[in-house]
DNA sequence: AAGCGTTTGTGAAATATTTCACAATATTTC
DNA sequence: GAAATATTGTGAAATATTTCACAAACGCTT
């Protein structure tokens, strides 16, 4: 049997790879918290389905890698699979949402209510996967024409006593890349942990801050190297 | 000195990473492909500062990884550098896109115009990176009242025929999960090689085809991990 | 044109990740 | 309840990637 597919995840996921060092647990690598991830969500269909258990290879096959890669991946932070048997539908899942953090809802903001930044608010993806947002800033915070935008759209001025107030420590990064690097410190100052950058630059951030990168560009130029005869 | 920095490029990029084979041509690591795309940039915003030569370690310092590296991932295909003096910026710049297949436009089309096709659509940033999404398509493909839209936006019924007529070999995929792997079938039938998808679903394609994915969801949750306490 | 200071290019070492192979252990069948 | 079948968990091997260390090569200064 083959497990091969081209399929891979998004974008920056595999560039820069700080070792995962979290005090007194172990490490999990960067990598295996990606594919935890696409676990869940297969788990999540399966569950749909009205599938109870599922082995190694029938989960490994959905999530597009091997068997024993999902088992090693697992094994990083226990063991809950019955020999002869399978994992627990139900049971898998809720111990891989605990393990990323996922099990209750996070607050997130955005911050550049531009083209793009516009898009992802009234994208309404989020919030089945735990996420919301749950107000917008921008240098120029004016409410958009002919725009059904559920989130408040305010200034940068209000944005330290917003994060505040909310216990916000995840931000989506959308400004024009020449402001990109001045924000994400502003966000650093105001507490933000996370931050989700789409401006097209590398951001430098401090060691207990994580700023995943998502460049479309980039993503497009990968495939036009894979796709040249 | 050090280059840590805990920026990290968009999600997928890292986990599935078939070996990347060409016939004839010296194999490239899938991770240095993304990473020639920083650097891509990084020289850009170089040139645009004046600068005529970048030494090894400069370069490394903006796209945030390690000289060594950079220089290893040059390796992969020439020797351009001058000892002593650094790299050409322009030169580089030429080489490295040659390399990955963007020196000259790319027409990608978009299939699936809802909340975020519509968004993608009408990002302006693609164009500048040398690709340009030159039509969409979609199942119920009625134009958005007030919205500033350039592209066509197209049944699926004529996409064959436009795909075969305009040579695209590129398409970004921005349907519903549900019909995202039917959706794609489709496109590579008619002879796209390259899928960007946003759908939250691995996609399964054949191996002369690459499909990498882009998951905003997946991207907050590896965040949530890294941030807890 | 010789010497000095810099910076590349690269083999080798170190590290990380994936895959293999199989023992251990559960369920199912008879 | 014993045998057959299935499937996990994991040490070890294989593979891939990153980093080191340094020789080679160039520009610049005098």
């Amino acid at each position: 049997m083959k497990y091969f597919t081209n399929a891979c995840p998004a974008p920056g996921a595999g560039l820069i790879l700080p070792r995962v060092k979290k005090s007194g647990r172990i490490i999990i690598p960067r990598k295996t918290i990606y594919r935890l991830s696409i676990y869940l969500r297969c788990l999540a269909r399966l569950k749909e389905n009205g599938l109870d258990t599922v082995s190694s290879e029938a989960l490994a096959k959905a999530a597009g890698v091997k068997p024993t890669q999902l088992r090693k991946d697992l094994a990083c932070f226990g063991t809950f699979g019955t020999r002869g048997l399978g994992y627990d539908v139900t049971e898998l899942s809720s111990r891989i949402a605990d393990e990323l953090g996922t099990s209750r809802l996070q607050p997130v903001i955005l911050v550049g209510v531009g083209n793009l930044g516009l898009a992802l608010l009234s994208y309404r993806g989020f919030e089945k996967e735990g996420f919301e947002i749950i107000a917008a800033f921008d240098a120029n915070p004016r409410r958009p024409r002919n725009k059904q935008i559920a989130q408040p759209i305010l200034g940068m001025d209000v944005m330290p006593k917003f994060i505040a107030e909310h216990g916000v420590k995840m931000a989506i990064l959308s400004v024009p890349a020449p402001s990109a690097q001045e924000v994400a410190n502003h966000l650093v100052e105001c507490g933000v942990a996370g931050i989700l950058n789409f401006a097209p630059i590398v951001l430098t951030v401090p060691e207990d801050v994580m700023a995943n990168n998502v460049n479309l560009a980039i993503e497009l130029e990968n495939l036009s190297y894979f796709i040249r005869e």
